[in-house]
DNA sequence: TGTACATCAGTGAACGCGCGTTCACTGATGTAC
DNA sequence: TGTACATCAGTGAACGCGCGTTCACTGATGTAC
């Protein structure tokens, strides 16, 4: 119910010139995400906020959402893309699997550490955004099945790579999520608890 | 920002007898409670519509509680003793460590499913609750380290207890949040998953 | 036994606020003739 | 080359709503004399 007046009202922007209104529907979704970022909460992304942010008037909105429903929904299908560009780009910076595995973590970690708010908008599911069964992550999801299928092949190991990869991504989630909302605690630095992870789990080479 | 104007507006009570005033301040509680374990969020729990919830009118809260954020912080100190009392009962309830850690573990599942809206106020960690350092989680938390040191002792295992508490915490954790905010997809039962997560971390009886 | 009074649980109207949404409008710019 | 006009990006005032909070009030009940 908190809603902070932060930044500066209107930073004089100029309008886009003919032709390139369509601009200011990607300006909109930025400064939704950024407000996502900044206060972790959906609740902050406000329509009137979106466009205060963007300097712009709240009825202009209307010119490329249907609602304040529909501002939400697309932004949250653009955290998705986002966070599946980072976990896409990372598994394929290494070929080694165990070394790709390894990777994705850690690009998991990053975006759930440097955009809390992005990562507890998109997994709090209160934003309903229409897409394949079950929603948006399931084809990043897919990614991380095939790292650890590539990994139990390599072991020759016989455990079932969805059920494995469902064991790696609750771990994960659980452990981004309580060190994040508590980042005070005792807690073992994450990469620390993302080799105990890949221990238990048994991925590491052997 | 949806309110919902569910359930009937003021079922008629009779206003509390002289010296009782104070059985008010539990049923507020209860009420912003089950607002929470209804909507999942709190942002739904109003002090209008707690009071509403109550059949009281809004101003009679400020009797009871400073203003609004009294009311919410006295009820999520309210819904961490509800999950201690859980968690102490069930680890109570079995004298083999194997058995108390099992029922503690079904235990945290029951209360983080069917008080889904208390477990998600608790540990978003929206309201501060002052308490011990780092919240009231703590006292808790304490429980399952005992329970791991009991089993690691049984089993001759040198591992630190605090550190594998720290890996069932967060893992279940995330079991629990994954799988109650996406009640739908392709997961294993949640007993299962925890079937996984002990013997993963090394927690069954050899 | 009666009565004045303090106490107590609770009300109701009013406030200013930010919200989502609607509506009629403005002013610059490109284009057709 | 000039001019009328359609198009386009964006504005500003207004609406009804639910919110947290304040204030002066009510009406029953126990108690002191």
């Amino acid at each position: 119910m908190v809603t902070v007046d932060t930044a500066a009202p209107a930073p004089t922007r100029a309008k886009y010139a003919r032709g390139e209104g369509d601009r200011l529907r990607v300006d909109l979704i930025t400064a939704a995400i950024d407000l996502m970022d900044q206060h972790g909460d959906v609740d902050a992304v406000t329509l009137r906020a979106v466009a205060r942010a963007v300097g712009v008037s709240p009825t202009v909105v209307y010119k490329h959402f249907d609602d304040h429903d529909a501002l939400l929904r697309a932004s949250v299908e653009f955290c998705w893309s986002n966070f599946h560009a980072a976990i896409d780009g990372a598994r394929r910076s290494e070929t080694d699997p165990y070394r790709a595995f390894r990777a994705t973590g850690d690009a998991y970690v990053r975006f759930a550490t440097e955009s809390a708010g992005q990562y507890r908008v998109m997994f709090s599911n209160r934003i309903e955004v229409p897409d394949a069964p079950e929603g948006s992550g399931m084809v990043t999801f897919q990614i991380l099945v095939e790292l650890v299928r590539s990994i139990l092949e390599d072991r020759d190991d016989a455990r079932d790579p969805f059920v494995v990869a469902v064991q790696v991504h609750t771990w994960i989630h659980g452990i981004v999520d309580l060190c994040g909302t508590h980042p005070h605690g005792p807690w073992p630095a994450i990469d620390e608890q993302l080799d105990g992870l890949q221990t238990a789990l048994g991925l590491r080479r052997r």
